[in-house]
DNA sequence: TGCAATTCGATTGTGCACAACTGAATGGCC
DNA sequence: GGCCATTCAGTTGTGCACAATCGAATTGCA
């Protein structure tokens, strides 16, 4: 392999690599902008959602549906619970567990956020399929990456 | 509409939202793991692929590069610079700019970065064409983005 | 030439991601 | 019943992203 071609190489990468980074960021700042009106980051906002969908949750269901630790949803469900969004109590069957219960006006703010997919997805400009094939490329991607980090930490002797 | 294909609504708005959130955070922990034996974070990794590829360069053109600004490349580069990898110091034209160079052991790192690429795309199990074919989806959902966000701040009044 | 607007970096403050650790509570096992 | 590994949430520490602000240097323009 010459130089050059190595660095084709890592030219090559930092797309990859770096096109989602950007992607991500960029997206962030969409939702930074549109989330201000409800008083909401993003990830709040995803917190938020799955609340929506499934009601109260332990912390550890939580973040098994977000893919988050409790070194990120502590922090983030204190400022939720200062924000009088959701509450957080100790559940009666496990001293260890905490759940987190929407509160009226977390659930309140259902209604005010039922127009944010919408501008969202015109701020995209993707049309529902490519949005839907994107989503499965990108669940795939994460799906083999995460595999990839599972076995090179064990295969890292 | 009814709740319900609202409901959906916001179901289908978290799935691409979040499938790329976690699809940037899967690549992170794949980085994290490889980049360990070299001593960089993946933003740090960012700056040295520029580096490598353009030589020394200012702040600002770094920053132009990576969708970055000053508040992020600062710390940053203050970390790369107490690694002894690169150095920083005022342009001589512009006293405003500060010009960032790669020093001689940052040079020599390229070298222990060149398997990078081929076990970063190894983890990723996607053959070169669907690479290139997902960057370009990303590439032109983030000129969207921030086309979108721009114009948001303009006509939010 | 002298002043105003702009450019550039650094700094501050807030919030998120994640590793490592702590400590309490639980449940299995002898 | 008593011990021990496991399961939880929380805390600490490091690093990144970004908005807002500052101060110094530069540029443009009257």
């Amino acid at each position: 392999m010459t130089p050059s071609s190595a660095d084709d190489w890592l030219r090559l990468d930092q797309q990859i690599c770096f096109s989602l980074n950007a992607a991500s960021r960029a997206f962030n700042g969409v939702y930074r902008v549109i989330l201000k009106d409800l008083g909401l980051t993003y990830p709040q906002y995803l917190v938020m959602l799955v609340l929506w969908e499934h009601g109260t949750l332990p912390v550890k269901k939580l973040g098994e549906h977000l893919r988050l630790d409790s070194g990120t949803l502590s922090p983030l469900l204190k400022r939720l619970e200062g924000a009088g969004l959701v509450r957080r109590e100790r559940s009666a069957h496990d001293e260890r567990s905490v759940e987190v219960r929407p509160t009226e006006e977390g659930l309140a703010l259902r209604e005010r956020a039922r127009e944010v997919p919408r501008r969202i997805a015109a701020a995209t400009g993707f049309d529902p399929a490519r949005i839907q094939s994107l989503r499965a490329d990108l669940d795939r991607l994460t799906e083999a990456l995460d595999a990839a980090a599972a076995t090179a930490v064990t295969a890292e002797a």
